[in-house]
DNA sequence: CGGCTGATTGATTGTGCTCAATCAGTGTGG
DNA sequence: CCACACTGATTGAGCACAATCAATCAGCCG
């Protein structure tokens, strides 16, 4: 469970500690939370922020039923939460990549209502949140970014609701796929060459679909000529048709 | 147009300009925003407040792309939300009761990204949110609050994205009633005894399903006696087995 | 009355699930 | 070191559930 060995094999070429770089020297500044605030208030953010060791795949970074004290950064690697009916069947809630927020619902009820764990090995920044609540009473601009970050995932559970109503399955992969790839790119990776962290297993529960269903259309989108995949490796080839598929916005 | 005559045909059996009073007086105080703070507290959100005139059936609270301004409560009637595609076809996504806040999508984008009309007669709280967020930060039991509320949006939306994942339409149907049956019980009225204030085609949208599919669904839940069904009006008989067809807690 | 929308019911089709088999990759233990 | 088991992915065949197409009916309003 040691130091950052984990750390170093994801982020190739930075070998020196990466977790213990502070917000400023983060490459997610742009997108996370740092975002909303002055130099010198990033300073009180920090101090309230655990980097805790690089979780190993499969790690929980919080289970259902957890009490809510932290949301969590991710910082490398990808996290999925999910919950898990009481027949023993789980739903996957949502696939969190780097620069995003895990572990917003709970606020509620003091607890949290999903699990959440790693799809890699990854490094995550948890946040207490009552250190956050009082912060962000503080600084205007915190509150409202973390209001409008909550916002923002509301918004995307609406086009995920969309998307799951209008159900051909297709547009559901394809709408996925190009999710992904817009969430890269933001932080600055291709927009074209993805690395799915999950499994097919995980997409089709996440989509509702099965899972030979998945594999038969990834198939299928490779021989139309608008996917290249291997494994977990896809190249979007013809992103334009990708969309045309469920007529989305490119 | 025209002062509160359509309040009074709805709120049955107070007819004295119920949109004047103040959240003290409103039979939702215990569900809404007012639960968070003190009396004096209390003061200064009705101060920033405005208790518009009723709505008629089909106005909107806001529309898509709208600039984001203001959060509305629901005081009476009820409030669906939808978007419109670029190929016309709605999509809706979500009911809002008396009680509930509409609107919190759009704080990131600054517009709105759905549109709210009502569905039937209708009486609402518009809620300025930059004033909001600036009260939050004043009393952090309102900035707790309204975080809660938004994490419970976002649990919502979970627990809906399980539904439509497991899709059968039987699971989907119960899942509704029984929700707006527990949101009813939530203000005081009854738990079986449910007006759904929605067309079966906004019910079809929602979850996902055709038109004819719901009403198939109504028809046999009826004849196997879990329902009583006329029309809008519907009755839950045997709440334990609605519950049992998709596996849900009662 | 005639036209409209909302709801219900019937007949047919099709998309995606289920069951089942195969295969590749990985790790385990003899 | 290799046989074996196990998981993840792919492909095939048949079937079921819900969509689609279509017709009818009730209520409402002009």
């Amino acid at each position: 469970m040691g130091s950052n060995l984990y750390l170093v094999s994801n982020t190739k070429g930075r070998p020196t500690m990466a977790h213990r770089t502070s917000c400023n020297d983060c490459s997610l500044n742009p997108i996370c939370l740092p975002l909303a605030v002055s130099v010198d208030e990033l300073d009180q953010l920090e101090d309230i922020m655990h980097r805790g060791r690089p979780l190993k795949r499969g790690e929980h970074l919080y289970r259902a039923s957890d009490a809510f004290e932290s949301v969590f950064a991710v910082r490398s690697g990808a996290v999925k939460t999910y919950v898990v009916s009481e027949e023993g069947d789980e739903q996957v809630t949502g696939f969190y990549l780097p620069g995003e927020i895990v572990g917003m619902d709970g606020i509620s009820t003091a607890h949290h209502v999903t699990s959440a764990k790693t799809l890699e090995t990854s490094s995550v920044c948890e946040i207490p949140f009552s250190r956050l609540e009082e912060l962000s009473s503080k600084i205007p601009s915190l509150q409202h970014h973390f209001f409008s970050l909550m916002s923002r995932e509301i918004q995307a559970d609406r086009e995920l609701h969309m998307l799951l109503s209008k159900k051909s399955a297709d547009d559901r992969i394809a709408s996925l796929l190009i999710s992904i790839a817009n969430r890269q790119k933001m932080r600055g990776l291709s927009g074209h060459q993805i690395r799915l962290p999950m499994s097919r297993y995980d997409i089709a529960n996440y989509l509702g679909l099965a899972v030979e269903t998945v594999s038969r259309i990834f198939t299928r989108f490779q021989q139309q000529g608008l996917l290249a995949v291997e494994g977990r490796e896809v190249e979007i080839l013809d992103r334009e048709a990708l969309c045309g598929t469920g007529r989305l916005r490119a």
